[in-house]
DNA sequence: TCTGGGGTCCTAGGACCC
DNA sequence: TCTGGGGTCCTAGGACCC
């Protein structure tokens, strides 16, 4: 059976910088960057003197010395998105959000009303410009993977149809970190290769990248391939980890210190897992050297673990226990960067207090001890979604605040739970 | 005198079970 | 005296995405 190219990708262009160009048009046509010490994100013009986002601000006004600091309007940024969103609900109901600027649709129930696929695309931006003010690229093909691509070659502010009939004269000459899953690394091993482009990476034999590069280029490669699993938009999907990480520049492991960071990152992380009755039996703790190395140590446990208190008390635990480890090692001196995460999620609703009282343990919610954490959260929990945040919560939490970056901007980033 | 914060997925080795 | 094979779960590390 054919299939026209009915899978869209829409992508918002230089989405934060466009939201604070649209806001301020006195930083329309300029080279802008939102953030400070790191760029969250910047402006086209920016973009042209070689900065990116995730390059420290020292090093982007070094390539960019017109460049212009401006600082994030992080709910405008959720409420635009949100009505961009809406326009391509508009459209389809088969649309799948992958970030807060980007998202899947599938148009094939939607031709007979509104024309073929580039008619319904080229709807979409005229849309999204005239009525939200904002610049937005979209793509079309037959699979997520080439609509992805192809949105990508459309920008900024474009829109570009693959035939399904020229699909692979599309591909050839495109660079491959186009291709989703190839980043640095990967680009980098290629290139010592000789291959800079999909169609150099698909004439390689293929023997020569698996003991290169693994068996995971091969499977980038299938990618690319039609098959439906490819096609298929999925309305929605549900977070399979929570995390909150810091970084604090190069800091002593000093126990105070760290206690106090892990007890703010904890408190982030279980208060969010709370407020979805959701809770996890895997904890995951990272650690960051003041080399940028890092290790991950992990345990997972019989119970689901959502009480700050408990969450905190395991994260102390394997940090703690990993430092120590590496007490010798020269490099761990000095730690940058404190993470929790929290996996194995499960539905823990409020019914699993009402289990027979097991012997107290305070990673289980059954006991004596698990019971009455649960009942302190829901308490905090309660006075702060009356008050605030910082109206009251554990000592060490409510003191410190040591990430550089404002609330509003990590509830930006938070996935769906 | 730099390197944020939220996630996903993959691999590899070991423990353990049948 | 020899020691299969498959499956699942866990841990650690790493690449990648926005």
């Amino acid at each position: 059976m054919a299939t026209g190219p009915t899978i869209l990708h829409a992508d918002l262009d230089a989405f934060y910088a466009s939201v604070e160009q649209l806001l301020d048009p006195s930083l329309r046509g300029r080279a802008i960057a939102v953030g400070g010490g790191v760029v969250l994100a910047c402006s086209y013009e920016a973009k042209r003197y070689g900065v990116q986002s995730g390059m420290s601000g020292w090093k982007a006004r070094q390539l960019c010395p017109d460049l212009t600091f401006v600082g994030g309007h992080f709910r405008d940024y959720t409420r635009l998105a949100d009505e961009v969103m809406s326009v391509l609900h508009d459209v389809t109901p088969v649309v799948q959000r992958i970030s807060i600027d980007e998202a899947f649709l599938d148009v094939s129930g939607s031709v007979h009303l509104f024309g073929p696929p580039a008619v319904i695309a080229a709807r979409i931006r005229q849309r999204v410009r005239d009525e939200i003010g904002l610049p937005i690229s979209v793509g079309a093909a037959r699979t997520k993977h080439l609509a992805k691509i192809a949105s990508q070659v459309a920008k900024p502010d474009g829109l570009v149809v693959v035939d399904p009939a020229t699909e692979l004269e599309f591909l050839r000459p495109l660079p491959v970190g186009l291709m989703w899953g190839v980043g640095p690394v990967t680009q980098r091993k290629l290139a010592e290769r000789g291959i800079h482009t999909i169609g150099q990476l698909a004439d390689a034999p293929e023997s020569a990248m698996h003991s290169m590069l693994g068996a995971v280029l091969g499977s980038k490669i299938s990618a690319l391939a039609v098959n439906d699993d490819q096609r298929r938009v999925k309305p929605h999907g549900r977070a399979g980890s929570v995390g909150a990480q810091s970084a604090f520049g190069r800091r002593e492991p000093e126990p105070r210190f760290v206690r106090e960071v892990l007890g703010n990152l904890a408190d982030r992380v279980a208060t969010r897992l709370r407020a979805k009755h959701r809770a996890g039996r895997t904890v995951t703790v990272r650690i960051r050297f003041a080399g940028m190395q890092a290790i991950t140590r992990s345990r997972t446990g019989r119970h689901p673990v959502s009480a700050t208190l408990t969450l905190t008390e395991i994260a102390e635990q394997l940090v703690f226990g990993a430092l120590v480890g590496r007490a010798d090692a020269p490099d761990s001196a000095q730690i940058s960067l404190l993470a929790i995460s929290v996996s194995n999620l499960v539905d823990q609703p409020a019914l699993q207090l009402e289990l027979p009282v097991e012997p107290a343990t305070p990673d289980n919610p059954g006991s004596a001890v698990g019971a009455a954490r649960w009942a302190i959260d829901h308490s905090i929990d309660a006075v702060r979604h009356k008050f605030g945040r910082s109206a009251v919560g554990y000592a060490a939490v409510a003191l410190s605040q040591h990430g550089s970056v404002p609330d509003e901007f990590r509830e930006l980033a938070e996935h769906e739970l």
